[in-house]
DNA sequence: ACTTCACCTTGCCCCTGGGGCAGGGTGTTC
DNA sequence: GAACACCCTGCCCCAGGGGCAAGGTGAAGT
């Protein structure tokens, strides 16, 4: 030791970084974030001085880090008494496990669309065609994300189920979701909840009524199971591969279809067309 | 529309943006860095525009950043046929994976550390002294980082027991390795990877040969299950303690010291002692 | 007392993958 | 001609540090 002496209790930043196994870069930040500050701080020097004792602190840090754990979350974790911090540190693991499950989903998917590519197609699925009619639909437009999509959709349908039928309407039992922009786990867009009616209704907050133009459609039926996000992103794959080689240009965002009686049918029922307007003439 | 037109196969950058999941900053991100280049950049507006066609590499990058990969390996998957890409794909995620289970590891011990509440860690253990004779030594030098230190330490024995082997010489069947500094997944260090041998042998390649002293150490000795990083951290702690509080001055680097048939041991013998040398004189 | 050398400090720029905002240019449409 | 949506570049910001420069200090050897 050829340097500022460690004493008895208070050791220097680099010796306190040696043995907890942090940098002296990641203390001096820590100690300016208030994360973990030295015991003393000479007046005239500005030299930090650790104490012994802050060693357990720094090392759970250390640990913490390798976890790639923000310092925020481990500020909390490290707040309150151990039994607490245990409580939050299961709940920050179990969230970055659910991170790690979506992302094997989207690994796989991922996998699918090169392998479709690169070799023999997946599970052919027809693509087909048809003639939709003009109708009245009653719709609510929202802009959400990937996670929260599922609930907006369904809350969405009930909130207009239950004015259409407070007005009396008549219900055909299909609706569909329009996607104005990619909805992913990141980025947020627009999408239209619509379900057609015939009858007299008036627009109701954020319920609008609108006529959706006849139009043709390429579409592809998936089952209940296939309709997870991202491996429903495949059936997106197919009618837009379709449509393209078609030579046919689309005519509006595409979307998603439901049978009627969605909800009760099983996983592997046909539940759901993802279709895509295209322009007419078939 | 009200504004600059997608032509038929030339979308403006906010168009392409939408179909494909991703924003405007992105996409000028990984413009100006090589990954997605617009198939057309008006000379004098500066307006980036972007073909149909390309819009299926974007949704791949789209999907793999959703993945949380760089844009460098994304760079790297879409480089070769899908193929390759699918490979690199793999080898990216095998690496994600194990990652993924060093942190469970850690996230393991910081559990136990935590519910051990306050108290210096391990369970209760000894800490002894020795004496160790002089030895004549054949060591390997390298440094390394935690994630390869194993198979450094695994090649290293193998490549000096074959050269003391082809010696003729005679092995005592203990081994150690000297930590010349921390070890840990961020930060590199030497170690030396010793075997103690009796006989006449020479040195060959990184193969040195050379006397390690009589000195006294400080030991403490753990079973083979926890001697994983950073589980092993407990019993340095211990032994550094120990040391410290005995006043001995420490006289060179820790070391692990692995007992005769280290391999063929279960996980909870008796495996490994963590050794400090220390002045003499007990 | 002087040098040497290891150590300490602050401050600045760099990385990734963008987000946000400012200031200014455009092109279409009413 | 005005409104408005869209486009551009450029700058600063985030985490969590790494790296380097310039300058201040402590202890040890000579």
């Amino acid at each position: 030791m050829t340097a500022p002496r460690d004493t008895e209790d208070e050791l220097t930043i680099s010796e306190f970084g040696r043995r907890a196994g942090l940098s002296h870069k990641a203390l001096r930040l820590y100690d300016v974030s208030g994360l973990l500050a030295p015991v003393r701080v000479d007046p005239v020097n500005g030299y930090r001085r650790y104490a012994v004792s802050q060693l357990e602190r720094a090392r759970r840090i250390s640990v913490m880090r390798q976890l790639d754990m923000p310092l925020s979350t481990i500020a909390e974790v490290l707040a309150g008494t151990d039994a607490e911090g245990l409580i939050r540190l299961d709940r920050w693991w179990a969230a970055e496990q659910a991170t790690n499950e979506a992302r094997k989903a989207t690994l796989e998917y991922l996998r699918d669309r090169l392998l479709r590519q690169a070799g023999p197609g997946l599970p052919e699925r027809p693509v087909l065609t048809r003639e939709v009619l003009e109708t009245k639909v009653a719709s609510i437009r929202a802009d959400t994300d990937q996670q929260s999509l599922i609930g907006v959709i369904v809350s969405s349908t009930m909130q207009i189920l239950a004015h259409l039928g407070q007005a009396g309407a008549d219900l055909p039992g299909t609706s569909w979701v329009i996607y104005h922009g990619a909805v992913t786990p990141e980025s947020e867009a627009t999408v239209e909840v619509c379900v057609p009616f015939t009858g007299l209704v008036d627009p109701a907050g954020p319920i609008a009524i609108r006529v959706e133009p006849a139009h043709s459609e390429a579409y592809c039926t998936i089952t209940k199971d296939e309709c997870a996000y991202p491996r429903i992103m495949l059936a997106y794959d197919l009618v837009e591969d379709w449509v393209r080689r078609s030579g046919r240009p689309t005519t509006g965002p595409p979307r998603e279809v439901y049978h009627p009686g969605f909800q009760h049918l099983p996983g592997s029922a046909p539940a759901v067309d993802i279709a895509q307007p295209i322009e007419g003439q078939p």
